[in-house]
DNA sequence: TGTAGTATCTTTTTT
DNA sequence: AGATACTACA
């Protein structure tokens, strides 16, 4: 094979190697050997992994040997369809293109039995995986603290990530607490696995302990996956990092593309070493660094760089492009949340009305998803379209889950979350009482609940008339599973069985206009399930089931129309808009910072939040901060987001509004946030060595004690617990708090 | 068992 | 402020 790529190396007619600059085509030509590609903001990854799949193509690699890794099913989706541009659509077809998730889920759903599972496993959402430990959590008289069952799971969660069984976990856990998690922890992973069901993150250990514990199984998927690429790689975890050594370790053609300055997803347990260890796990890697952004403005990208020299721990690395220097960007002061979102609405009109952009142009990013409503109201004042990419998802809606666990029911009756689900929805008269007679004979004899509907006679205290009922329901199930195992006419099956459940008459007779959004919403999941299986052949409701569970928000969203888009800085990784708001910069929203736990790590992971957030503009980008905040229905006095401070004034355009609503505008002052005049006719507070358990006095608010301080000059705030009304943040700068 | 009324908590970010 | 969880009652 050498000898071919030493050929093609000087073969620059290649059409695919064509409009790719010079480190890129090094990148893509570097077929052989593990690859780093330490890639910038805008500087062409998606381009240069595309092209680099089709050459691999090209130079007569089998597609099917050739493995993409992205982070959301879209990417994929993307990615082949740029790949079907370069080479034959139908070898793209044949490429495995997708999320670790979703092709894992794959692989275990073929190897399912090695491991102890049936193929037709369930994947449990969040969700899902929340409510087990909430009832689980109820056998714990301890419950009673701040161990909430999410922060369990989470717990939970990046244990797996970092492959820690429950037992090693145990072992490793020196508090009393997490001894306590590892309980639990142990105790929920043998209840996922009666119930035949795996969450997010056991599709990934499951399949390094499936390729752990069979060297045939992994050698064979070795030899299916000649070639390995994966996108983001800096948002990897452990777990994600072992499976792709295992699968990469015979060929070794591995390709990573990544940017550390892009790692935004070390709290769900993406290790930013993975990225910068690269070159120590594969000392034979080669390195290549794309530097040139061919997305932003000069001085998008300035300031942008500006900002993340901040942190600390860094791949060095210097951005450039040859795009215009570009308009500054601007920043405005509002008085409150709402003023926010009108000034954000009143410049999109404006910005479209000049005719240099439309609605589809521009995005808004905030920090939480909560933040959105205010942006929503807006915008529909003003009669513009807009869309929340993310947010509650559909799949996500109670009718929407209650149909999904009926199906999730048919195609594994083992699943008892399903079945607790819907067991009484609609009510049939299967109250707590029932339901808890069932689960402990089920528990007891470690068996499914629908296994002990099977001996009902035998459970005792049970109601003559549950019992019937119950009988009744299980019959209703054996039966239609029957009818979807004779392949025909599935789709109607499926919607007689629906029909039948009786939810949908539940919501006629409810009649309500919330009722009839319900109805139509389980009437689109239906259209759905019938389009899917319809369009796709020798499909059944099981993969139906499979890949909707494994969708995120941001691919169910078709972002293409003229609409404004509104979403988290989150979900807008990947993603460019040549327009880009940034709303809420404050101190504590963003970047949010929870009472315990601000180390230096989460400061560093929300500025490069921020730095994506900036370099996904491509003309024009838009900061704003509100002064007065609703938090929790009362009011919060907010300070400016640090990242003004450290975002260098050359290129920012900072207008102040003043109390009286006149708008001052100031171009490039020596710091922007030294503004104190427009606060000259408030005290200042006299007194400004305030400690944490100090006595205060506010003149509206009364007697209060200091709870947590933090910032410092202009910017230091305090969080007062008042007696009359609870806890506030301050600024000391206007807050006249004096000490008692 | 189901429901109305009350208490409590919420705001990260997502596969 | 609004949703959800829990409690007391029919």
């Amino acid at each position: 094979m050498n000898k071919i790529i030493s050929e093609i190396e000087t073969n620059e007619t290649n059409p695919i190697l064509r409009n790719l600059n010079i480190e890129q085509r090094k990148a893509v030509l570097a077929v052989e050997g593990p690859v780093l590609i330490v890639a910038g903001a805008g500087s062409g990854k998606t381009r240069v992994l595309t092209h680099k799949i089709a050459y691999l193509i090209d130079i007569g690699i089998p597609p099917q040997n050739i493995l993409a890794l992205t982070f959301t099913n879209k990417a994929a989706q993307v990615m082949r369809e740029r790949i079907s541009l370069l080479v034959n659509p139908e070898a793209s077809k044949r490429i495995w293109a997708g999320t670790f998730h979703s092709i894992f889920a794959k692989i275990l759903r073929f190897e399912a039995n090695a491991i102890g599972y049936s193929s037709n496993f369930s994947i449990y959402d969040t969700d899902d995986s929340v409510n087990i430990i909430k009832r689980i959590l109820e056998g714990y008289s301890i419950s009673n603290n701040r161990l909430t069952a999410e922060t369990i799971h989470h717990i939970i969660s990046l244990a797996k990530n970092k492959v820690l069984s429950p037992e090693e976990f145990a072992r490793t856990s020196s508090t009393p607490i997490d001894r306590q998690v590892a309980d639990i922890y142990k105790e929920y992973q043998d209840y996922l696995h009666q119930n035949n069901a795996m969450d997010f993150d056991d599709l990934l250990v499951n399949t390094y302990e499936l390729f752990r514990s069979y060297p045939e199984i992994l050698h064979k998927y070795q030899e299916r996956f000649t070639f390995i690429l994966v996108d983001e790689y800096q948002d990897t975890n452990k777990v994600q990092y072992l499976v792709l050594k295992q699968l990469s370790s015979k060929y070794r053609n591995i390709t990573v593309v990544g940017d550390d300055a892009q790692s935004i997803y070390r709290w769900r347990g993406a290790d930013i070493r993975n990225i910068l260890d690269f070159q120590k796990d594969f000392p034979d890697s080669k390195i290549f660094r794309l530097e040139q952004n061919y997305r932003s403005t000069k001085c998008i990208l300035s300031a942008a760089d500006s900002v993340i020299k901040f942190n600390k721990k860094q791949i060095e690395k210097k951005l450039w492009t040859e795009n215009e220097d570009g308009e500054l960007i601007e920043v405005f002061q509002c008085e409150n949340e709402k003023e926010e979102a009108n000034l954000v609405v009143k410049t999109i009109k404006s910005l479209v009305d000049g005719g240099k952009f439309s609605f589809g142009d521009i995005a808004i990013f905030y920090r939480t998803n909560a933040q959105s409503l205010e942006f929503e109201n807006a915008l529909r004042r003003e009669n513009i379209n807009y869309v929340v990419v993310g947010g509650l998802s559909f799949y996500k809606r109670k009718e929407v889950k209650d149909v999904l666990a009926y199906l999730k029911l048919l195609v594994n009756p083992n699943d008892n979350e399903a079945l607790i689900r819907i067991i009484n929805e609609p009510p049939r008269g299967i109250g707590k009482i029932t339901l808890a007679h069932l689960m402990n004979y089920a528990k007891e004899r470690k068996i499914s609940i629908f296994e002990a509907l099977g001996n009902i006679d035998e459970i005792s205290n049970l109601q003559n008339r549950a019992i019937g009922v119950l009988k009744d329901f299980r019959n209703w199930l054996l039966r239609t599973v029957d009818k979807l195992n004779e392949k025909v006419g599935i789709a109607d099956t499926i919607y007689q069985y629906i029909k039948e459940s009786g939810l949908i008459s539940m919501y006629e007779e409810i009649g309500t206009d919330d009722a009839y959004d319900r109805l139509e919403n389980i009437n689109t999941l239906l259209t759905d399930i019938y389009d899917f299986l319809t369009r796709n052949e020798n499909t059944d409701l099981y993969d139906y089931l499979q890949q909707i569970s494994l969708i995120s928000d941001i691919d169910e969203k078709n972002i293409a129309t003229e609409q404004v888009k509104l979403m988290t800085l989150h979900s807008a990784k990947g993603l460019e808009f040549p327009v880009v708001f940034i709303v809420g910069l404050e101190q504590g929203l963003f970047p949010l910072i929870r009472y315990k736990s601000k180390s230096n790590e989460d400061e560093e992971e929300e500025r490069r939040l921020f730095y994506v957030g900036i370099t996904r503009a491509m003309k024009k980008v838009y900061l704003t901060y509100a002064l007065v905040r609703h938090r929790f229905g009362d009011e919060s006095y907010q300070v400016p987001s640090k990242f003004l401070q450290e975002i260098d004034n050359k290129y920012l355009l900072v207008h102040t509004e003043s109390r009286r609503k006149t708008i001052t505008f100031v171009d490039r002052p020596k710091n922007a946030f030294d503004y104190k005049d427009d606060f000259n006719d408030f005290d200042q507070t006299e007194d400004n060595t305030l400690k944490i358990g100090d006595k205060v006095l506010h003149p509206f608010f009364g007697i209060g004690r200091v709870e947590h301080l933090e910032g410092s000059g202009n910017f230091a705030q305090a969080l007062v617990n008042f007696d009359s009304v609870g806890r506030k943040r301050l600024m000391l700068q206007y807050a006249k708090l004096k000490k008692v």
